[in-house]
Parts: structure tokens; sequence; C-alpha cells
DNA sequence: CGATTCCTTGAGGCATCTCAAGGCAAGTGG
DNA sequence: CCACTTGCCTTGAGATGCCTCAAGGAATCG
């Protein structure tokens, strides 16, 4: 389903397309001016100058396909990654073994960003399902927004999106019950694919239930029973990982005991 | 005991201390270069060019009193905050009029890098004793840090740290006990004053139990009671908010059990 | 087809929450 | 100076929400 995004050449552009499969081991090359994902993704906000700037870095394509990992803990930091199509989780390894999930990322969206600050990966990738994502060199990234604070200002706004991002998970993780917890986290997925043109009320899961738990401070079983319930309450349906949203008021309003 | 850090003058320069008196309600202005938490604060890893930069723009002093706010959720956002003195805690207001602390800062610790990106705060900012901050216009940096890459990388790489430390907290709050939380947070509050030359294993709490209940996702009474645990497995002495610990292995073991 | 992974559900236990009472220190007003 | 209030902390007792352990079903894979 979410493979059609996977398709970034049009066919306005079928010379490009015959050459692509002559060179087909080469790493493949992407412009952001006219990639599909330019309102949500990096370039978002930027005019015609910043476009064409960022055009000429030439962000490389790679597939990474489920359950492979983009990048692990202490890797060293070179690239922002932004997917392209399909899901991936960011984890970090306790000593024990076990993981923690600390995100879910989706098409539009950059991962890496924790990386900046020591210079190595904070966390691992891993992708969720087969994916595509665009490898941004930081340093050329870099040399680009220093001369141009319009660029930079996006940059900036990014990482600070991120950390917002993370301060309303905090919340949810410091202050919410289980249903509170998942209720959130569905419906910041319908949002979501909403946003990316999907259904807002029908998707399916990228994730297993333990992921969804790790992420939610909760255990895998705990999942399964919220889910449960919300069906039981006619919220929900659910089938495997397919899930349909019925009630979103009474979904919002299961959320809404505590926050907003 | 803190206090100490409050006055930056030092005695080698009395003419200024006697300016400052007379002209008290004028806003006072800070050099970085010259300033005891240059290697802490905004201009750490900087070289001289750079840091005469940020010189040029002499940031704004100001004192927050106990209690009051340096800046609310939704406000506009213009200044990023680096704390001169005293200490801070960063929160949300839930629906039900509660609040959710989302982390306590300190000398030569940047607030308010959340408000990029939606152009208002995310969060506010709450003096706990009585502070002393430099309000750093981010327009003004913008523009520095467009015409110098170092500098850019510098801003940048203090975000991803909040980004991390983000990470870590979600961490805590996902996996962890109430022991395994006091503890993380201990150590951390240890860790952070004696980078700052106080003492690593003595020291003054500036928040409320229900403060730190809220920041580590648990309740007063919860916090209390592992407070009183701590005591009775001589891992540290309380004395209200002073603090001692005395077992230092103990209490790393205590957080250790799942992390790292 | 067996092995494996993922999910659901039940039963019982435990960590933390909730409610409640009381202590201590600092501040306030008579 | 004392009585009173207020804010903050501690501790107890009981309730409960989530976890742990366990069993079994369904889908997937080699």
């Amino acid at each position: 389903m979410n493979t059609a995004l996977e398709a970034p050449v049009r066919s306005s552009r079928p010379v490009f397309v015959a050459q692509r499969a002559h060179v087909a081991p080469a790493p493949l090359k992407t412009q952001c001016s006219t990639c599909h994902l330019r309102e949500l993704c990096l370039p978002c906000g930027l005019g015609g100058t910043e476009m064409q700037q960022l055009d000429s870095l030439m962000f490389a394509r790679r597939k990474v396909k489920t359950g492979d990992t983009l990048y692990r803990e202490g890797d060293k930091f070179q690239f922002i990654y932004a997917v392209r199509s399909g899901t991936f989780k960011s984890s970090l390894m306790l000593a024990d073994g076990r993981e923690q999930v600390s995100g879910f990322h989706m098409a539009g969206e950059l991962m890496g960003l924790d990386g900046l600050a020591q210079g190595t990966h904070a966390s691992s990738a891993t992708a969720l399902e087969d994916t595509e994502i665009c490898a941004i060199p930081y340093a050329h990234l870099n040399e680009l927004s220093a001369g141009n604070s319009n660029m930079q200002h996006v940059v900036s706004r990014l990482m600070s999106r991120e950390i917002v991002r993370e301060h309303s998970l905090m919340m949810l993780l410091g202050s919410m019950n289980a249903e509170e917890r998942l209720a959130a986290f569905l419906l910041n997925l319908s949002q979501r694919l909403k946003a990316r043109g999907w259904s807002a009320s029908e998707f399916h899961l990228r994730m297993s239930r333990a992921e969804i738990g790790s992420y939610l401070g909760m255990k895998l079983e705990t999942v399964s029973r919220t889910f449960s319930a919300f069906v039981q309450q006619r919220l929900l349906e659910v089938d495997k990982r397919h899930i349909r949203i019925v009630d979103l008021d009474g979904l919002t309003r299961a959320f809404e005991m505590r926050v907003q």
C-alpha cells in the first residue's frame, strides 16, 4: 500500500527512467525540487534559490529492507536521513539487552539528528518494512546553510521540532495511563498518515505490539489488552495490525482525559 | 550555597561593581569571552574570531526571582536563554491544570530551543530560586552563524544535545522503576554540579518532591518513600532538601540495574 | 509440516497510586 | 510573643493498574 509512494520518477521523464535501468548498481541521486515529499521534508518552507542549492547536493538514495538497520548506536555521524518511503523505528539498547524504542519515522521525516551532539549516532534506525531513504551529508548541508540564513533556519526548526516531539512523548510517559497512551499514539499516527495523503481512519501498523509497548512504556500484553478494550468500547476495529478508527471523537476523548 | 555562583563580578573588577550600583535599572550587557561559564555555555568550542562575534552581540542580562517565569507556553519565540546562575524548571500545562516538568536547567545551560519549531515557546520556564540569565536574540545568532559554519555547528550541536538528553529521559520514563529513576536523577544532578565546580556528593535540591515526581513520572509520595528507602540502604543522607550521597557506587548500582 | 513469531487472554502478584493523618518550619497577624 | 495558617514532607493502609507467568491460537516461513 505504502509502496506506491516509492515511485519518485514521473512519466514526464521517461529518458531518465530508461537510464536508471542500465546503471542499476550505481547509487541513485535525487533532487528535492521534483520530490513529491518536498512539502513535508527538509525543503519545506524554502524558496527557489535555496531549493536549487539543495538540488545541487544530489542526495544519494538507498533502499533498506525490512529488519535491516540504516545506522547503529555509536556509528560515526555523517548523514542525516530523510525517509522516502516506508517506516523506520529508532531505538536504544539497554544494558540487559532489551531495546527501548524512541520513535517511529515515516515518509518525509528526518532521522539521525541526535548524532550531531557527539559525532556518533545515539540511537539505531531499523526498517520496519522495505524502505527507501535519502542520505543527506551533514557537512554539505552545513556549508550550504553557512551561506544562507533561511536554509539554516529550516534545519534548526527541524531539530527544534524533534525536541518538541520528544517533549510531548515525555508528557505521555510521565503522566498518562495505558488507554491514554495508546489513544495518543493512534491519533498521532492517524494525523501523520493523513498529512501524507493516506486514510486517517484506517491503516496498517508497521510495528509489533512489543515495539508499540516499548515506545509507550508498557508491556506488549498491556498493549494487546488495551486494543481489546478499545474494540469493546467501539472506538476501534482491530484485525491484527490492521486498524480502523470507528469513533474518532471517542478516541480523542480517551486521550484528552489528561492532555489539552 | 549555590548563590555564590551568582556573583559573576570578581574582586579584580571593583570599578565595574561600583558602576552597576549606579545604573541598576538599565539592562546589563554581557560578553561571552569574559564569562566564567564560557566553557559550559553557548561559546563552548568556539575560537577567538567567533568569540569576538558573539561578544559583539552583547547579550542582555536579566534577573528572575524565585517563582517568576522567564517565558510561558505560547509566548512568541525571540530569545534563547542561557542560565547564568540559579536553577530553572521547564514545564508544560496539562488540560486538567496539573503541570508536567520536562527539565531542570542550571548555570551554563540553554533554554528555549523548543520555541523554534513553531515560533512560540512550547514550554514555560520558571525560576526555582533567584536567578540570572543571558537573553540571546535568536535572529542575531542566526545571522551570525549564517556567515560561519563553526558557529552554526555549535548551535546545531547544542540542539542535538537537547534531543539526546530527552532520549535518555524517555528511556528512564519508559523502562525504569522508582528507585532506578531517582538514582538516575540524583547521579545526573551530581555530575552536572561537579562540572560546575560544586560538590558531587553533597548538595541542596532546588526543586520540591512534587516537581521531582512530575519530572520522573511518579507521585510525590513515591519520591519521598524512595528517598527514605535510599537512606535505609545507607546510600544517602537526606535532610529535607539537603542531600549527601554516602555510597556513590551503591547508588550507581541502583541505577545501572537496567541502563548501561 | 514443524518451527517460529506474533498476538490474545487469564490468573495472580506487586509496585505504585490514592487517600488520609500528622510533623515541621516559616510566615502572618493579633 | 504566641496562635494560627500555609507549604512541604513523611508515613501508613488500602486500592488498583499494570506486570509476570502461562497457555493456546493464528499466520508465516523454510
